[in-house]
RNA sequence: GCUGGCGUAGCUCAAUGGUAGAGCAGCGCAUUCGUAAUGCGCAGGUUAGCGGUUCAAGUCCGCUCGCCAGCUCCA
């Protein structure tokens, strides 16, 4: 009789057995041996058990790729001459996209909604079928499922799966729920469009976006937390908090900056300035524009032209730069360098235009003009990996301060398979990919090795920062660059006298200051930390009587260096601090007869409410304390 | 760039093909107020732009611009 270990506890069962009969109610697949699998499976030997529930990243998966086929199962039964596509979990939920002679409308998504849980309560079981392939695209050919076809005819085992609910059946590894009335509350969230395969010479199909969980109330929470980022949403806050606007008529993807937001920026750009004064970096500043010839001999011009904002001037073409490091270069080779130089460290806040294709703007996220944190290392290949370990820590630090807790590390390297697509060769790449790896490991730090996702001039380190609301961002990047130094023949003079070539890594830490105070904004919500906050404190006097002592605390907090505003119009108090809370300013002084006739300030915090009547003095250094910890 | 949706006052939103309207914000007046919206009044519009259909267009059609959800892209 076989022996089954399930989640450590150890069996003796008769063949036959399925692993459904060990499992409870919240239990929808099993790891049996390392490989995932249906519920219903049957045990036929020794084997290890693992119960899966929807707790897990693979619960999930398996839970929505469930709800994906429900999905195609209603959409099959309203509109049978639909043709199916692929239906796959994600990060967050799952889509189904279907060939369909008119895209779905919002009524549409009701309608198979409500058929969707009418097939729910239908408890259809889910059954897994194995088939010969050629069996299986013969069927699918009968049922006009061209995109199947196309599917197994690439497959390259001789045996496919297909998992089968009902009449609707479909091409699936698997594995699934074992019924369909084990999926809870599900949601069809929107539609779009998207290509078939992700190829944009191919048809475009309409994309049903949705997500399940196994209880309504985990579907309300979730409902909640979209709405959450919707009110978060930095194209909105960012306009109405006065940080920045952009404009029909200034063009698609420039920003104006307003007077809050460049309080913000200024405070971001400081920060970032002293940090890499202490961490040893150099300052430089390069022009908007320059010859094209320049970016020629980058060879940005043969790869991005496309992208670029290039105009005649006289005989000649002109750029508008699309990145730093062409000028950055010229700095370096404006003199003859000596290993007694090196590493060089050159930084800049260099606004860069990119002509992005217009469907992918998107508030500060992506824009055509912005500005990047940009620096270049010059180094040695000994001192690689010192300078990329001084690059994360100080990439850490930043993203501490600015209160992201999670974040996660990838490292790009080359694709295996396809080495003749990099420049460089293997020796160089082999440096440059464990000199990373080193810092990496230096500094015991967890990451994500992603094979192919490295650019064609050398491998790079990218951070992703997870936001308030979980979300990530990749802010960090750290680039080996194989092709300019060469391409401008950068080198330096060795120890024996030898000219040799520099390594020339680019990095950036918060990627561009738009997109990163979008980040913020949402991060933050719009409540900015006191030390970025806009405006720090509103003095609000309870009426005219108490003008003067505001006007006095007004001087003497701006005399502290606070930035101040003292709210005297005709409003009553509560008008006066309900706009105060949406202005999202973070500190309130209330200041009436009481707080006038005993030298005090009632404090009150934004979100929080009243702390109270203190001295200025005690407010003051309550709020100075605040701001060095950058709390 | 592609697919689909949207575009009315600074903002949020109304208006069967038949006189463009409300709340908030703004301005004025009254009120001088103790921890999230005081009252009254005034002003605010080439309905994104251009063209067409119609006796009549915010509404129907076409083009352009912009925005949104995705796809593709992101040095």
């Amino acid at each position: 009789m076989p022996i089954i270990t399930i989640n450590g506890k150890r069996f003796e069962v008769a063949k036959g057995t399925r692993i459904i009969d060990f499992a409870t109610d919240q239990e929808i697949a099993a790891r049996l041996n390392g490989r995932l699998v249906d519920l219903a499976t049957v045990v036929e030997e020794d084997c290890e058990v693992e119960l899966i529930s929807f707790s897990s990243d693979e619960g999930k998966e398996v839970y929505w790729h469930s709800t994906a086929h429900l999905l195609a199962h209603a959409v099959k039964e309203l509109f049978p001459e639909v043709k199916l596509a692929i239906g796959p979990p994600i990060a967050e939920g799952f889509y189904y996209d279907f060939d369909f002679k008119r895209p779905f409308t919002d009524e549409d998504l009701v309608l198979i909604q409500e058929r969707m849980y009418e097939i729910k309560n239908r408890n259809l079981p889910i059954e897994r079928l194995v088939m010969k392939r050629p069996v299986a695209i013969e069927l699918f050919r009968k049922l006009g499922e061209i995109y199947k076809v196309e599917l197994l005819e690439e497959i390259e085992e001789p045996e496919v799966t297909l998992y089968k609910q009902g009449d609707f059946i479909d091409l699936c590894r698997g594995p699934h729920l074992p019924s369909t009335g084990k999926i809870g509350s599900f949601k069809l969230l929107s539609v779009a469009g998207a290509y078939w395969r992700g190829d944009e010479s191919r048809p475009m199909l309409s994309r049903i976006y949705g997500i399940s969980f196994p209880t309504a109330e985990e579907l309300d929470r979730f409902l909640v937390m979209r709405e959450e980022a919707r009110n978060r949403d930095h194209r909105v806050l960012g306009p109405r908090l006065g940080i920045f606007r952009m404009f029909e008529e200034a063009g698609p993807g420039l920003v104006v900056w307003l007077p809050n937001g460049m309080v913000i920026r200024r405070l971001i750009e400081e920060y970032w300035i002293e940090e890499h004064k202490k961490a040893g970096y150099r300052f430089i500043l390069s022009p908007h524009i320059g010859r094209a010839c320049l970016w020629q001999k980058s060879g940005h011009l043969d790869y991005y032209r496309e992208n670029m904002f290039i105009f005649p001037y006289g005989e000649e073409e002109y750029v508008i730069k699309p990145m730093n490091c062409p000028f950055h270069l010229l700095v370096y080779k404006s003199e003859t360098r000596s290993y007694r130089d090196l590493p060089l460290r050159l930084a800049e806040l260099g606004t860069v235009y990119r002509d992005e294709r217009s469907g992918v703007l998107h508030g500060l996220l992506r824009v055509k003009g912005f500005t990047q944190d940009d620096a270049h290392i010059f180094c040695t290949k000994e001192q690689v990996v010192d300078e990329v370990t001084g690059v994360v820590e100080l990439a850490l630090r930043f993203l501490k301060c600015y209160g992201f807790e999670r974040y996660r590390v990838d490292l790009s390297v080359r694709d295996p398979h396809h080495k003749e697509r990099y420049l460089g060769d293997d020796q160089i790449w082999e440096m440059a990919e464990s000199g990373l790896i080193e810092a990496l490991n230096r500094l015991d730090l967890k990451y994500r090795e992603a094979p192919g996702e490295a650019v064609f001039y050398g491998p790079k380190i990218d951070i992703h920062a997870y936001d308030a609301l979980g979300r990530s961002h990749q802010l960090t990047t750290v680039q080996f660059d194989f092709n300019l130094p060469h391409r401008f023949g950068a080198v330096y003079i060795n120890r024996a006298g030898e000219s040799e070539e520099v390594v020339m890594i680019h990095r950036a830490i918060y990627g561009s200051i738009e997109r990163f105070i979008g980040i913020l904004i949402e991060h933050y919500g719009g409540d900015f930390p006191l030390w970025l906050a806009p405006v720090q404190v509103a003095i609000l006097p309870v009426s005219r009587n108490q003008a003067q002592y505001g006007r006095r605390i007004l001087s003497r907090l701006r005399r502290s260096n606070l930035r101040v505003f003292l709210d005297l119009r005709n409003e009553r108090l509560n008008y006066r601090i309900r706009d105060a809370e949406t202005r999202k300013i973070p500190y309130m002084l209330i200041i009436g007869d009481r707080e006038q006739k005993e030298k005090k300030v009632s404090v009150r915090k934004r979100k929080e409410g009243d702390l109270g009547s203190m001295p200025i003095k005690e407010f003051l250094r309550r709020i100075r304390d605040e701001i060095k910890k950058k709390a």
